[in-house]
DNA sequence: ATGAAAGCGCTAACAC
DNA sequence: GTGTTAGCGCTTTCAT
């Protein structure tokens, strides 16, 4: 036998013995089933906040009864882009009752694995995640499995079972506006900082900008096209790489981190955006708007895209679900350059 | 009967009947339990792989076995501070084999109280949470009750059972200390702008301003000193003010979003922080390194705060948890001012 | 309107 | 080394 130091929990046996009914009708009547008298409900009820009856959430689970709860699989969170969104989907389900588990992966499609897996062992109901970039053969060949999870996939769309929800930003029309923009304003030196092209992210966004040059009719330089893995060193080093250099005029960031990285070094480098250099930066960080006289920007609707996530949840939440793709437009914001 | 649509979730038991052996063996091979066969291991091992074996984390936490649950309660995650601290913790669970649960609580108490209930209700092994401000009577009188739950308080401290560890940052040297550097700086009219009294830290950052006053032999100015429900809006409306009236020679800021608040006035008012005006910010965002030459603030140590939720979380998972205060020191850093 | 039994998946405690 | 039993807390089903 062991001691009990701390007070055995409270399940619904405990309020049944201590009320001489059976544990069912206190399950009843916890569960507002009709078929309880009204008073023996309320004792019922009474009794319960009194001794501090705490629901056990795994029992439900047990029966088959399901969970309420998300996963959210993202790179990271200190990004203000995912910040952002983590912050409003985890609004939404503090309004629709739903726990929300976050995961970090780092873009590493073994840790993705991981975290599926835990979040199938306590029968997440549904994972939303940034598929991480696959990388090798073998990440090809074994494709996630999800189980019994509804999937969104967000900003990226990784090519599975078709099954999937798919939320993602179609940023190249802006990319080309950026471009077309640069070019009224009388640049013919645009530089482009993007990711590698291992990312199809990093595909498409140098393709759109060289539509935009395209559609001005400025040729290719492969000099003013700078890409490798993004991050914000990089996108730091390779402007100043460029400033050194000193043909580009114009500047356009396709990343998150590569914008601020850059924006970094011109600024450590005493150069005004918009002024020296037309500066096209990638996402919505706050401060872009009152620095520097506002920073032009390629705005990434964040909001729009998390309330689509809440509807999808919404439908997977009344079983109305209906797998599909959601493009939201990027958006050029033209302030100071 | 109902008609299994997908396929049956597959349990030991699955396993077991396939491989025409008993549960409990199955069990025992997939917990490394020396008391099988090595080659019967292998085999089950395999098998579970094969048929998609999931462990269902419900059936071990009813046995009592607990969960590998941890719950953050924060007022929000858009936040720099708060996302680069659920950032840092995030990856800690990452390592340590945790799920991390993220409740919003927008700073109200009702909130906070159906977070906690959902988070026992999960059995999570603890809770990290910046406690509420406690704003009535009501929430005074009904403390809230975790349960079995683990409590680590964060940056506010709410005197509760005194069982609960806390990790706070201790500010009010940092405080003092810029008033102490403007004064040498030959700043005679300094600003504060900070959180209305009904919060602790507002009280607690008001009291150093004016021991920093105090030690330069610099009188109080009630007309330089203003406390109001802390947001951006109100540090920019604040910041604002003092400039029209422009007696104020620097500002001390006392808050996260006051700070960026007001650097924007400033900013979006033509003043350049560090040249026309003094400014002090508060924490730790990215660029204050990198506009208008950088910009002084009081440096909340994110870091060393989650490190220490980490090994205080070590000590809950290994059982030798030890419940006490953590203070950490907010530093100032001078940069343009 | 209420109660008794069964079973969800798992493992500790016993057999053997 | 392997199998059997029992029970964690809950709700569905079937009595009463």
């Amino acid at each position: 036998m062991r001691w009990q130091i701390v007070a055995a929990r409270v399940t619904i046996k405990t309020i049944a013995k201590d009320l001489g009914i059976s544990h069912m009708t206190v399950s009843r009547a916890l569960s507002d089933n009709p078929n309880v008298q009204e008073e023996t409900r309320k004792l019922v009820r009474k009794r319960a906040a009194e001794l501090g009856y705490i629901k056990n959430a795994a029992a439900t689970a047990m029966r088959g009864d399901g969970t309420r709860i998300l996963g959210l699989l993202l790179p990271n969170i200190a990004n203000e882009f995912y910040a952002k969104f983590a912050n409003d989907l985890a609004w939404s389900c503090e309004r629709l009752g739903f726990q929300l588990i976050i995961h970090l992966t780092g873009d590493d499609a073994l840790a993705e694995r991981k975290a599926v897996q835990q979040l199938r062992e306590v029968q997440a109901k549904a994972v939303i995640l940034v598929p991480a970039p696959i990388q090798n053969v073998e990440d090809a060949a074994a494709p996630q499995d999800f189980g019994g999870l509804d999937v969104v996939q967000l900003i990226r769309q990784r090519p599975v079972t078709g099954e999937e929800t798919a939320i993602i930003v179609e940023d190249a029309g802006a990319i080309c506006d950026a471009v077309v923009h640069l070019h009224g304003r009388g640049h013919r030196e645009i530089a482009f900082i993007g990711a590698s092209s291992a990312l199809s992210s990093g595909r498409n966004r140098l393709k759109a900008f060289r539509a935009g040059l395209k559609k001005c009719g400025l040729k290719r330089s492969p000099a003013l096209i700078r890409t490798a893995p993004p991050s914000f060193d990089m996108g730091a080093a390779t402007t100043r790489d460029l400033l050194r250099e000193g043909r580009a005029t114009a500047i356009v960031c396709a990343g998150f981190e590569i914008s601020n990285g850059s924006l970094n070094a011109l600024l450590t480098e005493g150069r005004k955006p918009g002024r020296d250099l037309a500066f096209i930066g990638y996402g919505d960080p706050s401060f872009y708007t009152w620095i520097e006289g506002g920073i032009s920007t390629i705005s990434v609707p964040v909001t729009p895209l998390a309330e689509q996530v809440l509807q999808v949840l919404e439908g997977i939440a009344t079983g109305k679900e209906q797998s599909s793709t959601f493009a939201f437009d990027a958006e050029l914001i033209i302030r100071n350059s």
